[in-house]
DNA sequence: TTCCAAAATTGACCTGAATCATGGAGCGTG
DNA sequence: CACGCTCCATGATTCAGGTCAATTTTGGAA
């Protein structure tokens, strides 16, 4: 399967002066290397995409073609197994780049859990562009190592942590990110659902429920309106995170 | 701390004309890009040690001074709880490179369970390497996204896998890495203790030991003498390693 | 070859999380 | 504002794998 959104009605290409320059998350981004003249560049081989909730961007074993960065909304990466069971390996958020698990083929699949504005970039321009622009493949090899390391935690976390060590884990890293965005890290978002949650701790819809009521009922955690969950003591948290004793 | 071992009786730098020229893994590694005359110069950069079995090469959150390049033996890369729950995040064989996965300092302890001989680089000296020779840094983001891809099918282990399709998971990865080695598939060393491989699959010393039992029982392997553990059906196990019903 | 410590196996039992089942809360749509 | 749908919470029960406790096997060292 190929990218499966063609329809022109959802692209926003060229609709505007170098949509690059205007991007909120620019800074944040591995773009952020370039200079003005090298984003105009960017810019021109960019493909800025409108994708609503539950679309999928690629599948796994997809030829990867493209990479992506997402600048708003909210994708899920997650790999299946054949009876249907599935492992998510990563929620992205506006900022984040999408494609670098790949050889020939993507290593996951990837969807939309929300609306998403997304910029899509063939593999081979950014390849050219890596070669006359050292440093770009320099900063795409730390985002590399970056993900290497969530990865490593997050093996730590499937292997050995038990329900609440990684539940807590998990909203700890949502506060973290929040507050590197410049949000709250004690009223945090949570915008994915129970299952989605479940899928990428290891566990069940179920335990991920009740291990919410459990930290709740010891005043670990509100669950507001609007899936904002406020954490009373991020201190406690972390110790939480790694043992639940 | 510091890499630990200076004892100079354990080097073996300058013992012979350019090791990297007779090195026994050097088309495997990422040494294979280099011309002559850049090998020459990596070589120069190298310091070659000999380390026996159970020596720790860093620890998590050492300063990253240091990347590897591993030539002979076994190394095992962990991670531990407070509570000294361990999860191993991967073994490293001959012609494996070693300190991808850190920012600035390491996201794992790294250590010997064999006798390894393993070279040394300053993390410094490579990267300047990498200004000079773009292909080098090239390939060094090959293999992180390898890596990355790698870690993404041991998220899904973890995760979502049961004991038995965990251990048949694991005993294919061993058949085809000594596949490409040139080493029988059918016929595969398993050189790391019970305990590791538990460590490594999220599960305990005692379940890995039934679940050999268990398949030995069902006749889709033998234990022989010395580690090795007899494969008799590749296509039956890759089966089991995704679906045990 | 004998001896010994470490590693592996196996059994009995327990438990954390899964599974199965039900009811309720939120919310977009007509 | 009632309908229907999806998501969430929670209770009852089951079970895969963990824990605890003996053996048995293995691979060196003397």
């Amino acid at each position: 399967m190929d990218f499966p959104l063609k329809d022109p009605l959802k692209r926003q290409s060229g609709s505007g002066p170098s949509p690059c320059a205007a991007c909120t998350v620019r800074d944040w981004v591995f773009c952020s290397v370039l200079s003005e003249h090298e984003l105009s560049r960017l810019d021109e081989m960019a493909t800025h995409l409108d994708l609503s909730a539950k679309e999928t961007i690629f599948n796994e074993g997809d030829e990867a073609k493209h990479l992506f960065n997402v600048t708003e909304g909210l994708v899920k990466l997650y790999k299946l197994l054949p009876d249907g069971r599935e492992q998510v390996t990563g929620f992205l958020f506006a900022g984040d780049f999408l494609g670098i698990a790949m050889n020939d083929t993507y290593a996951y699949s990837a969807e939309t859990t929300q609306p998403v504005k997304i910029c899509r970039f063939k593999r081979s321009d950014l390849e050219q562009m890596f070669r006359e622009i050292p440093k770009l493949e320099n900063r795409m090899l730390n985002m590399a190592t970056n993900e290497l390391v969530q990865a490593q935690d997050q093996l730590l976390l499937l292997g050995r942590k038990t329900a609440k060590e990684r539940l807590c884990t998990f909203l700890l890293s949502l506060s973290k990110r929040a507050d590197k965005r410049g949000d709250s890290p004690t009223l945090v978002s949570v915008p994915m659902s129970r299952e989605s949650i479940g899928d990428y701790l290891g566990l069940t819809t179920e335990t991920v429920s009740r291990t919410f009521s459990k930290l709740k009922k010891e005043n670990v955690l509100s669950l507001n309106k609007g899936g904002i969950v406020e954490l009373h003591n991020l201190d406690d948290l972390m110790g939480l995170a790694e043992d639940s004793t």
